[in-house]
DNA sequence: GTCTGTAAATTAACGTCGTTAAGTTAACGA
DNA sequence: TCGTTAACTTAACGACGTTAATTTACAGAC
């Protein structure tokens, strides 16, 4: 009785065609930029198709961000670490900010976009707190080690709050680059400094003592 | 000849009248989800006037986030600013925070969204560097105060890179609040929290000692 | 008072979009 | 061979931003 297997991964096969081709003019064209009209002549396929796979549009690109922020959390695993724990958070933002950069519309639709008060998704409950797939939790983890390493100001004990304010720190000079890159009325300097000056400053601010 | 005066004060009324109405809407409902037609029905006019006095929706609601951040200039200009110059810093990164927590539809159009390269509205070139209506060209002043007081580390010699840091600093605060707020797979510490320790961090990082 | 030119405003439509109801095709089990 | 069900398409709905063509309102000239 293989027939009900073979249908259900020649499904999963469409889905992955679809979600292929988005990701293709995703990158190249942002949320807004592609109709679902668009995608289905990419995949020779009806547009009512597509919604047998997806809901609607905004699940079909949240699933296509979601996949692929799980491959950043990869990269965090994967890149072999810093026994240091302020050179890892460096090496972790570091690694934050060529990776926003390298997807700006993914970044967009997904740390600057708001949605919809979204139950979860499936999948979401394991994804949650993983640090192997979810990179806030990796990065409060390191947080954690740091803090046990005694470097942080003793004052310092939510790691929740600390990493979200790292995690906003970056994510400040990311989105102000994405966003407001075109911009005149500003002399931007180059991202790499910005970045760069961001992580020394709230990095020094946070430990115990200028090294 | 008083005719035509009278016919451009009457036709910058209705002007006024449209950009009051898309104010009063876009501050509830937000860019996407005000619509022209919409707009027309609250002023009692058709589509179509709309568009005899701005060119299209995004320049309408540019001109409208224009008019009221230079209000924010003006804050920073009213209040009366602490002498100390970490506590002027302080305040104006406070006040910017309560501003975009105040406005979320108005910042995230200003400061989420990427605009095309847009050539400069009419009125940009007076704007811009002047610290009376552009508030970046504020903060960049007091940071150029600052450092003429021999706050900053003595590395630190780049206003502009200083200025767009901190700026960063609390738009990443301010626009994960906006983009994120809803979000369950991480535990977000209360605004007021994540905006006073980035404040410390990032002020801390940047001064010759700590206090 | 009538005519004329012009600015202000409207009607009606175009083209595009996300989405869906209804209908068609194809493949399998009985 | 028939009936069931999944996969897919056709055709359309309703909303949107925008515009071409048209009408209305009104100041000045004769």
């Amino acid at each position: 009785m293989g027939v009900k297997e073979r249908r259900e991964r020649k499904k999963l096969e469409t889905r992955d065609k679809i979600l292929d081709a988005a990701r293709e003019l995703f990158i190249k064209q942002g949320y807004d930029g592609v109709s679902m009209r668009e995608l289905a002549q990419m995949i020779e396929y009806s547009p009512t198709t597509i919604y047998l796979h997806f809901a609607d549009k905004e699940q079909l690109f949240q699933e296509l961000c979601r996949q692929d922020f799980a491959r950043l959390a990869q990269v965090f695993q994967d890149a072999e670490m810093p026994t240091d724990c302020v050179e890892r958070l460096m090496h972790i933002g570091r690694t934050y900010v060529e990776f926003g950069t390298r997807y700006p519309n993914h970044y967009r639709l997904m740390f600057m976009t708001p949605h919809p008060p979204g139950e979860l998704n499936e999948g979401d409950c394991e994804v949650k707190g993983n640090p192997e797939v979810d990179a806030y939790a990796f990065l409060k983890l390191t947080v954690q080690q740091a803090m046990d390493a005694g470097c942080f100001r003793q004052e310092l004990k939510d790691t929740d709050l600390i990493s979200q304010t790292l995690w906003a720190a970056v994510h400040g000079v990311i989105s102000l680059q994405i966003a407001k890159f075109h911009e005149i009325w500003v002399d931007f300097r180059p991202m790499e400094q910005r970045a760069a000056l961001m992580l020394d400053v709230t990095l020094r601010g946070l430990l115990k003592e200028a090294k």
